[in-house]
DNA sequence: ATGGTCGTTCTACGA
């Protein structure tokens, strides 16, 4: 089975990379996020076309995300299962897809250090280690793919001199992001590639794309009983490149199910 | 030279 995450910055403005992605890449199940869209605007017959179910969490025309899959679509959740009060935003989606329980993430930016956004980040990240402690095991297939708007290690920015007191890189969201891993959840790049300049955004400032300045913010974390099911891993460049690409790209991850 | 773009939407703002 092949998994892909890709934030579109606007599935409007991305519909065509992606049906051209989808009818290329064949992946099996592929979450979005950034689709800036409400559910009734939703384009689940453009992709049914191309083999693919899909469901669809937006409130407007900001966040949104979605899963697409050519396995099955069940138990779909919208948010946090937890019953207390809903995220203001339209930022998770669950499904499972063909066996696989699935999650669709766009984590809050934080916007800076000092902002109430970075405050709604942390609790975001903290509310969903409690999801997982509460509903989830790391002995049930789960894949986690989304951008979480968290470079994890320093080779994970192209120079983390130009991130000094930034959101993405500080302490308390890479413990975040590691407490997942503790958990039972493990960074499928990172488990095939420990190369740095891995990256999966590039800002459209700057000529940043080509000079090799991203970050690597979209992760797949899959449950450490996916681990010996895992395959390869690949960011897709290419995705970044041509006429109106999003400013993020593609990663895809294969398992053995 | 310390910016640069692109998305929402119509005026700045978010990323």
């Amino acid at each position: 089975m092949r998994v892909a995450t890709w934030n579109v910055n606007s599935l409007n403005a991305r519909l065509p990379r992606v049906e051209e992605w989808l009818t290329e890449m064949q992946p099996d199940v592929l979450c979005l996020q950034e689709t800036k869209l409400s559910d009734e605007a939703f384009p689940a017959l453009t992709f049914a076309a191309l083999g693919y179910e899909s469901v669809h969490h937006g409130y407007s025309q900001w966040n949104g995300v979605a899963i697409l899959s050519r396995v099955g679509i069940d138990d779909v959740v919208n948010g946090f299962p937890d019953g207390a009060e809903p995220d203001r935003d339209a930022r998770l989606l669950w499904a499972t897809c063909g066996g696989l329980r699935v999650a669709s993430m766009y984590v809050p930016n934080g916007r800076s250090l000092d902002d109430e956004h970075y405050q709604y980040k942390l609790g975001w990240l903290a509310r969903l280690h409690r999801v997982l402690e509460a509903q989830c095991s790391p002995d049930q297939p789960l894949v986690l793919c989304g951008d979480y708007n968290i470079a994890p290690g320093n080779d994970d920015v192209w120079d983390m001199g130009q991130f000094n007191d930034s959101t993405h890189v500080s302490r308390p969201e890479r413990d975040a992001f590691e407490a997942l891993l503790g958990w039972g959840m493990i960074d499928v790049l990172r488990a095939r590639h420990p190369d740095d300049g891995l990256y999966t955004y590039w800002d459209y400032r700057a000529g940043s794309f080509h000079k090799r300045m991203g970050m690597r913010i979209d992760h797949i974390l899959a449950s450490r009983v996916l681990a010996d099911r895992l395959g390869f891993v690949f960011i897709d460049r290419n995705a970044r490149k041509g006429t109106k690409p999003s400013d993020h790209t593609v990663l895809m991850a294969e398992f053995d199910l």
